[in-house]
DNA sequence: ACGGATTTATAACTTGGTTATGCATACAGG
DNA sequence: CCTGTATGCATAACCAAGTTATAAATCCGT
């Protein structure tokens, strides 16, 4: 009954190929040809395993945001939660900074083929299913917006609503960092992004120097964590 | 067969026929096939004036941040910075509700043949053109955000820094509410973008009561402009 | 009006998604 | 074991769409 997958499962090589081919290659590197000799096989195996090449692409995209909710689960919680804040921002960045191809194709967006049309278009059923991945990383940024508000550093306010902010601004900077807005390189960082979440943070009820202090402490955890070496350092 | 009057401007027609399609009938519309029969030529006019689909589809990205700073511009300046930043806003979020398949394109994105690579590739020359006219674009958040600091509804800051982080915020919700996730209709508006914005003027140095009278302000003169509420018009 | 330069149409070439077909392998029931 | 059926898969063809080669047509400066 259970549908067994005879050999070594292709679907799950294919999808695996197609991420590594992205980063390495860029998104013209996904084709069912190219894939298919990736992992050995020919283009049916595309076919048999997603029904076209958009459905594979698709299941890139969700796997990007398996990776991205994956990362921010790693963040932890601390007893400073709006310095977890800081700290899930630095890693959703640094993730989308890590492989800028695949979270193109996350995004909605880098659509090889022409085929995920629009950014609003979520007709295919893995679309969806990425969309739904989509508010899976995003529950992490709710949990830590709970903890603030219970904390008191956050006036008292509905968490989804607070979360969605912080969301956009996030999002929005990694988005717009990465098409080149902002200039190359790391300084993004500290000229836009850590100041965009003390503004928030303060908007949001927090203090000044509170939210100040939280974001140091996340610097000092995000240098510790990742260690310094290769870092470019100013104060 | 009759003797064809010379085009005049065969190039400017494809654009404008790219961007007609486009929101007609999606990204798939953006053929050289297609846009050649619209205009009446045939498809070498794509490579005598692009060189090629992708140089097009670069000059239909940047037709949308120009459209994009247009609007911006229409908005104006008032006694009111803040709720100036508001209206700015709103028309943002406007532009991009009414031309999703347009803005998709524009923010990076659509890539149509999977030509347009990732969010940071800027390797042709219409590429940067694109994000350089995404820039005059900004320009109307820094001067909004210069005018509030100069008011005293802002604290001293870069004004550069500062817009960057409202265009960050304000981007971010627009791509998330356009690729759905903040559910369908304009509720994200009064339940996510303006509390946003109210929450980023306060930590910008505003009060709460004061960002929260300028929202209304914005909004009051939203409904004078538009009379109904923003449903998906056209031209 | 002439001659080079530019634009254009036609048609072929190329790439890459898709599909038709047949074989092979797994598994069920005798 | 043998056999029948279903499914995965390779081969090869098909088709759509970007691109290019070539030659005719048109434009423009002199």
């Amino acid at each position: 009954m259970s549908p067994k997958p005879r050999a070594t499962d292709v679907k799950a090589r294919l999808v695996e190929a197609a991420i590594r081919l992205l980063d390495e290659s860029g998104p013209e590197a996904l084709q069912a040809r190219k894939l298919a000799a990736e992992v050995g096989a020919s283009t049916m195996a595309v076919y048999t395993h997603f029904g076209g090449m958009a459905a594979l692409v698709d299941e890139v995209a969700r796997a990007g945001y398996v990776r991205l909710s994956e990362w921010l689960a790693e963040v932890g919680e601390t007893g400073d939660p709006v310095a977890d804040i800081f700290s899930l921002a630095r890693t959703y960045r640094q993730a989308v900074a890590e492989q800028p191809q695949l979270f193109a194709v996350t995004f909605g967006q880098s659509a090889p083929g022409g085929k995920r049309a629009t950014l609003s278009d979520l007709t295919t059923e893995e679309g969806r299913e990425a969309a739904q991945e989509g508010l899976e990383a995003f529950t992490h940024i709710v949990r830590a917006t709970e903890r603030a508000i219970e904390a008191g550093r956050f006036r008292a306010a509905d968490e989804y609503q607070a979360a969605a902010q912080l969301w956009s601004a996030l999002h929005g900077f990694v988005t717009l960092e990465a098409s080149g807005h902002f200039g190359p390189g790391e300084q993004g960082i500290d000229h836009i992004l850590i100041p965009l979440g003390i503004t928030m943070a303060v908007g949001l009820g927090d203090t000044v120097e509170r939210a100040e202090r939280s974001a140091e402490t996340a610097k000092a955890a995000w240098r510790a964590r990742t260690g310094n070496a290769g870092q470019v350092g100013n104060d």
